[in-house]
DNA sequence: CCGATTCCATACGGTTGCGTATGGTAGGGG
DNA sequence: CCCCTACCATACGCAACCGTATGGAATCGG
């Protein structure tokens, strides 16, 4: 990281190294002379390729939205299966710490933190959850839940998801195995619909 | 706030104005300058109550952690009732609003923030969330289930009340009632729900 | 009334970071 | 080969904040 200094940067360069310093350190850790310390340039470089700070901040902020959302939805959709199969695989990337676009929930909590002191921040959280939770509920109602079940399932998954990230991402895999448990006992045991066969 | 000048000022007051700038700004915004703007005096006033900015913090911590654990679970268990009523009040408790000793969801919000680059409030608010769950387990075996069940509930019911107080406060009402709706549904139908062991 | 203690104001030096200005270098098109 | 442009270094002024030092005002016991 410090060693192969051939190459120019680009915006990107710089946009990956604002999510590193955000998930180590938070909003306040993502300013420019350390960043450029860090990529082994002088912040000379940071300002030919951003106007400043918060320039660099509203492309990051876009460059998650992106990944966050349309990203994971259209990766689970590309896998087929009916609905509750597509909720398994769901799960199955949510647990997965692939930081890979640097979605993982070490910036996903910097971010939302991030979100309670920037207004346009906030409004992009706002856009990435409330597209989570209309694909959420599109899975449970292929999955044979009628509307108002699927909301409150959906509801129940998105957040104690995101509560378990935040407080211990270690139980994760256990609020996900419960959760998936008693959705299956809930909807098996005659108060929903059944699901369509597997 | 910047009108009854008269008083001299307490470490608590130093205390309280530095939850009012963290559940205003986060972390970044408990600086002595500004807090010291704040109430209208100079941070001399500070430098004598406290060793540095570190000593405000480490004590703006310790405070919430007594509020956030011992100071609920007495007021609840001084209501006495059945352990389903104690849920119900534990529950009320949580949705009201009241930021009384700085612990509202705003307050809650910015210190698991704040854990995030700090080991020490990350110690505090582990304890913290192992004390609500061990509340809450108490709860629901004092409600008749059985312990694994009762650990279950407990994940469940504190990580979705987090997770929808820090994606949307607004909808923590619904979220509790969607929640007791379906365990007092699961556990009239006569078997917990079952849990999946690690 | 007075001294001791508590609490606060003011002034200072030092650090860190932002944004700008200006000059330097590298590499591809003409 | 040259020059033009993309990319970066260096240096500067400015602002905010931390922590200290020192003196002053307020308050309380005696």
């Amino acid at each position: 990281m410090v060693l192969g200094m051939s190459k120019r940067l680009s915006a990107l360069d710089w946009i990956q190294a604002g999510f590193r310093a955000l998930a180590a350190g938070g909003e306040g850790a993502v300013r420019v002379e350390p960043l450029a310390r860090g990529l082994g340039v002088s912040k000379g470089s940071f300002y030919w390729h951003f106007a400043d700070l918060a320039d660099l901040r509203a492309r990051m902020i876009a460059h998650w939205e992106e990944r966050a959302t349309a990203d994971v939805i259209t990766q689970i959709d590309a896998l087929g299966g009916d609905g509750f199969q597509r909720l398994q695989e769901l799960m199955s990337v949510a647990l997965s710490d692939r930081d890979q676009p640097y979605g993982g929930p070490q910036t996903e909590q910097a971010i939302r933190a991030w979100a309670r002191t920037d207004a346009a921040v906030a409004e992009a959280q706002t856009r990435v959850d409330a597209a989570r939770m209309g694909f959420l509920q599109t899975l449970f109602r292929d999955d044979g839940q009628p509307r108002g079940a699927a909301e409150t399932w959906a509801r129940l998954f998105l957040y104690s998801y995101l509560g378990s990230a935040h407080a211990d991402p270690g139980q994760r895999r256990q609020m996900i195995d419960d959760l998936m448990q008693l959705y299956a006992d809930t909807t098996r045991a005659g108060q929903g619909p059944t699901r369509s066969d597997p």
